[in-house]
DNA sequence: TAAAGGTGTTGATCTGAATCAAGGCCGGAC
DNA sequence: GTCCGGCCTTGATTCAGATCAACACCTTTA
């Protein structure tokens, strides 16, 4: 069962599929050799915990593959997702000990680790990589201040619709498809964890999709497979403005 | 109306009230002359708007002064508070053209602002300026996941309490007294801003901070003036856990 | 002195989402 | 095969918070 070692690895730095999104991405060659130096890669399986919250945390790294979940729990067991972590995104934070929130493997997981204190000592040391850490930073504050007005302020179908949407824009951001026909892709999640995400019940995130669906919003094959016919139409159902071009 | 220009501006970054928790915090003399010669203080007015979303912003700055609101809005009106400023609190992002909330001043507000591009210049120039200011973006994006949690999973009761915390929190962190007696603070929102921080209508935050003193767990002198009996008790309403020492 | 506007409280009613409950579907183990 | 457990859907009912509405209080303006 843990069996978070050496497996399917990408050899190197250079045919990293992440290498130009990740914390490395504005690293010239002798500074990815040095962050090569101090890299390992770690391999979870789909429900597996990286990490627990409150626990010792002595590394930092990068979503290399697959999809990661970020929980915060109250005592009572209410459970709130804070951040979906896909390849490319950061984990942990450099400065602190212990890990803040659960980390959760929805999919088989790939990561690209750096023991914390190598990880530090080339941070404090290589601007380059402090600049991009920045960024990141900046752009996920940016999400997490958009979640914000979803968890406060949407229906449940806008949630929905919201979530759909993103995960929608990632997928094409990522498989890097014209904008020709109608978009498609599969959900990372279970509808337990949507609703975690959205701040509802499960069987309140089942009842929108159908709702969704039957009003032609979306198309579902099966439970995961989803075709959005006309993103605009999502965009409007998210309470977003469907005007311009998006795309961050 | 528009007087946001000299005023009670605090004259040199030596006794400058948030200098050693700002972005400057980690400067050393010669760093901080050179951040001098590109400062400038502008005062607003309680109420006053100091950016509109979408609008041009051609200034970074800090809150050395009073408090302030980050503020996201739908099309329809549904707005949700993303950030309370505070002083030493950072605004704008560098890099970025545009504002991308409204920031309103809630109080009287002063506010330490460089020009872009100059700081720009420096950040990239200055690890300890880029350092600081990763930290406190670090910060700013643990405050927006623990707000996640408030705002996704609790009651209005807790959400009321978990705010009255927070400030009582940030008061006592302020104004460094010792941890005797009863914590005594004024509410530095109103009901409406508190409703629009919490996800909530202004007539359930009424409701529950009534409900709140009714039990005892507050006292209200007129309606701005708190007195927290004991704070553990509060925070237990909060849904926190109520152990351990906190201050951040 | 009154009128007006901003702020806050409280009551009555409505409603969207939670909760409680029953099954359906599907893949894996035996 | 069929039994089981995870995942999902749908229905009935409840309830927390929204909405609609009235009014109290205080400061400013006329």
């Amino acid at each position: 069962m843990l069996n978070e070692d050496t497996k399917a690895m990408p050899r190197e730095c250079g045919d990293c599929p992440i290498r130009h999104r990740a914390v490395c991405a504005r690293c010239e060659a002798d500074e990815l050799e040095r962050l090569d130096q101090i890299k390992y890669y770690r391999n979870f399986e789909a429900g597996q915990t990286v990490i627990w919250a409150g626990d010792k945390m002595d590394f930092v790294g990068s979503v290399v593959s697959g999809i990661a979940t970020l929980t915060q729990a109250m005592e009572d067991g209410r459970t709130q997702m804070v951040g979906l972590l896909l390849p490319s995104d950061f984990v942990g934070r450099p400065g602190r000990v212990t890990a803040a929130y659960d980390v959760v493997a929805t999919t088989d997981l790939v990561m690209c680790c750096f023991r914390k204190q190598p990880f530090e000592d080339m941070l404090n040391r290589t601007p380059h990589i402090a600049q991009r850490l920045l960024e990141m930073t900046l752009d996920e504050l940016d999400a997490a201040r958009e979640w914000m007005l979803v968890l406060g302020r949407k229906t449940a179908r806008e949630k929905i619709a919201s979530l759909l949407s993103i995960i929608a824009r990632r997928d094409a951001a990522l498989n890097m498809v014209g904008r020709t026909g109608p978009m498609v892709f599969d959900l990372p999640l279970t509808r337990e964890a949507m609703a975690d995400y959205l701040g509802l019940t499960l069987e309140t995130v089942s009842r929108q999709i159908s709702a969704l669906k039957r009003d032609g919003v979306i198309v579902l094959e099966g439970k995961r497979h989803v075709t959005v016919p006309d993103f605009n139409r999502l965009l409007d159902e998210a309470g977003d403005d469907s005007d311009g071009g998006m795309l961050a």
